[in-house]
DNA sequence: AAAACTACCTGAGTGC
DNA sequence: TGCACTCAGGTAGTTT
């Protein structure tokens, strides 16, 4: 589920209820993510959340000690709801706040992950590969058209690669690729500097948009006060069974990569 | 070095 | 109803 969007959703639905509060109580249903919960992770009673952001699709919620990193994982939620409400099926962590509130995050395939750190997040392993994020300057046309030279690889799997831009994921580079016009299969190598810079205005364009309706649930993700997200409703390819919207071709399903693709063969070339 | 593939999970949907 | 099967928003790690 969860992309750029859904998290960006997320950390704005969260941040007025944990900024600034001090972490009560904290309780591990089942540690079982993606890595295990470490018990440092969780030894964070007492402590105040003194600021949530974002790093590609990682959470960073910064205490006034150390920093707890999320990731929504692809079937991941969170909530915030009153201390005592009965827990979910597959709520496995809980943050319970001296206001009364409480952090809920619920993971049905348990690929998210919590992980604790006393420095730097950014320098984590996991975070200090990542690319420029596509909404910040750093992702410019000339960026964008070095890493693609002399690339053999589909411009999909290019946007994809976290490493090269974060946050674009599945949902996300086939609308943007809708958008730009471009057919996701192609060399990123040959792709002109001029469309490059068409597919990252659309990227961009997409996520704002994407963000904007409070990200797109297919199953599981919500928003935190458990409204669904409703980009769902202006997806253009993905998973759309109707022809295109523009020509009436059929949308075409490929697979790459073990992802499926979504595109009009006549729209995007 | 880069591309291709595997693995980690549960649940929804489909076809018989 | 139920069983067997496929597929799903991510990504680290391994193999080719």
């Amino acid at each position: 589920m969860p992309e750029l969007p859904e998290v960006e959703t997320t950390i704005r639905g969260i941040a007025p209820h944990v900024c600034g509060q001090k972490i009560k109580r904290v309780i591990v249903r089942d540690s079982r993510l993606r890595w295990p919960v470490a018990k440092e992770t969780i030894e964070i009673q007492g402590r105040m959340i003194e600021a949530v952001s974002r790093r590609g699709k990682y959470i960073l919620m910064q205490l006034d000690q150390g920093t707890l990193i999320w990731h929504l994982g692809m079937s991941g939620s969170m909530r915030i709801l009153p201390v005592g409400t009965p827990p979910e099926k597959h709520e496995h962590i809980e943050l319970q706040l001296c206001s009364g509130l409480a952090l809920k995050f619920r993971d049905p395939r348990r690929f998210g992950a919590l992980l604790y750190t006393d420095k730097d997040p950014l320098q984590h392993r996991l975070l200090s590969q990542l690319g420029p994020e596509p909404l910040s300057h750093d992702f410019s046309t000339d960026y964008l058209y070095a890493a693609c030279r002399n690339k053999g690889a589909a411009i999909k799997s290019v946007i994809m690669n976290s490493r090269i831009v974060t946050g674009v994921g599945n949902i996300y580079a086939c609308e943007a690729l809708f958008s730009a016009g471009i057919d996701p299969t192609r060399k990123a190598g040959g792709i002109s500097k001029k469309r490059l810079a068409i597919l990252i205005e659309a990227i961009r364009d997409t996520l704002r948009a994407a963000i904007q309706r409070g990200g797109t649930t297919l199953q599981n993700f919500t928003q935190v006060d458990g409204k669904p997200g409703y980009f769902r409703h202006s997806l253009q390819v993905y998973g759309v069974k109707e022809p295109c919207g523009v020509c009436g071709t059929a949308i075409r399903q490929v697979v790459q990569g073990q992802r499926s693709s979504y595109y009009c063969p006549k729209c995007q070339t």
